[in-house]
DNA sequence: CTAAACTTTCAAAAATTACTGAAAATTCAA
DNA sequence: TTGAATTTTCAGTAATTTTTGAAAGTTTAG
């Protein structure tokens, strides 16, 4: 199969990007292909679309799968394997959001943790702690948020970022509303909320 | 300079995420013990603690300034460079999810744009031109939300990250209040938001 | 300017990772 | 069961990336 040269260009990008992206080139070459393909392919259409080798494909494939980016389906009549990349593009992102903490923050985290219990043996030792912790506060603080915003339908979570910085407006008006109504206090001294020019 | 179990288990950890992370051993592990580090370090002594050659850490602490990571400083009477990772947390994060967004999103977003200007050649061709479209819108919409929220101070992203998915109060009470009071009005139907349980 | 102190570059070696073709394993229709 | 179709594994090779030591380059005190 002949690949367009509007499909290739995007194919051989994300080949190129997969390195960046901590993935290897015949991977990002077949999920591109994936993506784009307006029909499930079988594992010899990708093999020669893209010029690998059958077994590198299949390698491929199984690295996706373990990413939860494709999925597999069958042809009346034919036993091979089809495969798709899912149509929504934020279950995409959202897959992908989760692979990724999972692999690459999870653990961290359990490190940080484990790391937290130990006693450490002088000052330059409670130092390195303390910035541990720092790190890994942090991290469950975004991490956790990102799982909230995660939950969320997706018609709310665009909306919310459709609104992008301007949600400030918004906590400030709740800060007024809960003093006033007597809801549950802010903690700490309140300063006006505001977006710092960058 | 002989690390302690506690540094030497953070270093370690860091070194063997970093294929993960898209950096190497040697660049993660001069990073952890930066981050950890009770004083700014020379790259002798980095190299010595970490037992790496002088010149792999030199290209080490090249590739950290290039992700702006690293700040130099020196010392009196010593004409060495002395290193050291910002104290504040959140401006690491910041830094890493800009400097993420620059090499690992932007180039994307040019390809795309750039090839939504072709013309397909044909119904399949035309398909994968609309899913590049579709990647394209997202990647937009989500990665202009997270500048928005970049450009937040940290007390008030903090705020609203520690709302967490208790944001979509806010959004209901604002579609009341701008209903009612005659605020900008909300773009097409607006159904109540709702938070889907996973 | 010179020499010492320090840093960077670079070619080559080492280590790691990707890729292939052939063979083994699996699946399923008959 | 058998055997044809298909997929996976794997040992070897190729390609890439990392690491090093030596040499070259830079900076600055004197």
């Amino acid at each position: 199969m002949q690949l367009s040269p509007l499909i290739q260009r995007f194919v051989l990008h994300f080949g190129e990007m997969g390195s960046r992206w901590g993935i290897n080139r015949t991977v990002g070459q077949i999920y591109a292909l994936l993506f784009t393909a307006a029909r499930p392919l079988n594992a010899d259409e990708i093999a020669e679309s893209l010029g690998f080798s059958r077994s590198n494909v299949s390698i491929g494939l199984k690295e996706l799968e373990s990413w939860n980016l494709v999925r597999l389906s069958h042809q009346p009549g034919d036993r091979r394997e089809y495969f798709s990349a899912p149509d929504d593009v934020w279950a995409i992102f959202r897959t992908l959001a989760e692979e990724r903490r999972r692999r690459e923050i999870d653990p961290t985290l359990s490190m940080l943790r484990e790391v937290q219990l130990e006693t450490p043996s002088d000052p330059d030792d409670k130092h390195a702690q303390r910035r541990m912790q720092e790190m890994y506060e942090l991290i469950l603080l975004v991490t956790g948020w990102f799982n909230d915003m995660q939950k969320l339908d997706i018609a709310t979570l665009e909306k919310l970022m459709r609104l992008g910085s301007r949600v400030t407006k918004l906590l400030e008006v709740k800060d007024k509303l809960s003093g006033a109504v007597g809801g549950k206090p802010a903690e700490g001294k309140r300063k006006p909320a505001r977006t710092k020019k960058e």
